[in-house]
DNA sequence: CACGACCTTGACATAGTGTCAAGTGATATC
DNA sequence: GATATCACTTGACACTATGTCAAGGTCGTG
């Protein structure tokens, strides 16, 4: 029953999840969710009260199954602050595209809806503290520009490594994904580290 | 009878202007529209036929009124390369905030509104003209960075001029504007431009 | 058997967009 | 001066999607 209980859980977080790769962006409905899992319309909320929660519990079913904290992991290994802003950009950049889906349709309710903004803040934040750290570690190796204070390095990467600009570059102008986790580590380092 | 007619067009335009500044954003409503233009919900819809149809004409309706083709067409005169890319940004970039308010609605319901998404679509592409005729210009001076064909560069000054770059510095981040044109400047000459 | 957990069915409230039809009042035309 | 026309009002309606509510069904377990 426990085991029934997190089948029918999952297969309606699997089912929105691959609504929202293969289907026209954000606008995938609660009905539709539950067409897709085998259930009805009613079930899906009672296991999420709202769009907002089922959006945010896939973004954490995606987290659980990508390896991220890993990826970040290895990147506040590294032993210096140049290969770690580097190894930084690479695990997010290479990430973008596994949860970009659900970001779009989170992104797209955000304005209406508080509970969908206050989630995405909540992301958005985390990835800043992380911006910060690469920062801090730039400065701590003496690596950091002489330009702005490291609050505005971290703006400045932080806004630089947003999803819309990776939407604007990988879909928009069908940049390789490579292509743009390589422009992105170049652009990093001629923005806010001092210049070689 | 002509003038009156226009008078209450006008009077619509003015006030959704009006209420997009002030408002919560984006989520101004037909009615909230008719209510502050002192006319009637249908009075609206008698001179646009739709929702997406009201913010492009008012988008039209501030381009008019500041200036916006002139500031562009100094950028065009500029006698260099780099005077010219300098000059463009400028003139997009303090653009944004005047039309930034309309800009997030339309944004706002391009997702599930084809004309939204045509209109918006239109605006870029427009901007993304002016930046590929300010890369060529570099080009022609032979001050554009051998790190990328033209069309790429392009791309990335696309990209860095976005309004959600500005969104995110501004008001994100809590920029002044003139430190975010300033900024966009010194981005833009590293990322592009050949170094000095 | 009876209970409770999980799910279904179907009805309903709500919010905003866009449509429709009938009516009003001022202005221009014959 | 009657009449037609234009710009607008009033009020009702259809539609779509979210989220709520109530009543009932099914299955495993005590």
């Amino acid at each position: 029953m426990a085991d029934d209980r997190r089948s029918t859980r999952d297969r309606i977080l699997q089912a929105c999840w691959r609504l929202l790769e293969e289907g026209d962006g954000g606008q995938t409905r609660m009905s539709d969710v539950a067409k897709a899992a085998g259930v009805s319309r009613q079930a899906v909320y009672l296991h999420f009260s709202n769009r907002a929660e089922l959006l945010v519990a896939v973004t954490r079913f995606i987290d659980a199954r990508s390896e991220i904290d890993a990826r970040l992991a290895a990147s506040r290994q590294a032993s210096c602050g140049l290969e770690r802003l580097d190894a930084f950009i690479e695990a997010w950049g290479n990430y973008i595209p596994v949860v970009h889906p659900v970001c779009r349709a989170l992104l797209e309710m955000a304005p209406g809806d508080e509970a969908a903004r206050l989630a995405w803040d909540d992301r958005m934040t985390a990835l800043r503290e992380g911006c910060e750290a690469a920062v801090n570690a730039l400065a701590s190796d003496n690596e950091l520009s002489a330009q702005h204070p490291a609050s505005a390095a971290t703006d400045l990467l932080w806004t630089l490594l947003s999803i819309r600009n990776w939407e604007q570059l990988v879909e928009g102008c069908g940049w390789a994904q490579v292509a743009y986790v390589a422009e992105m580590k170049r652009l990093a380092r001629l923005a806010i580290t001092k210049p070689s």
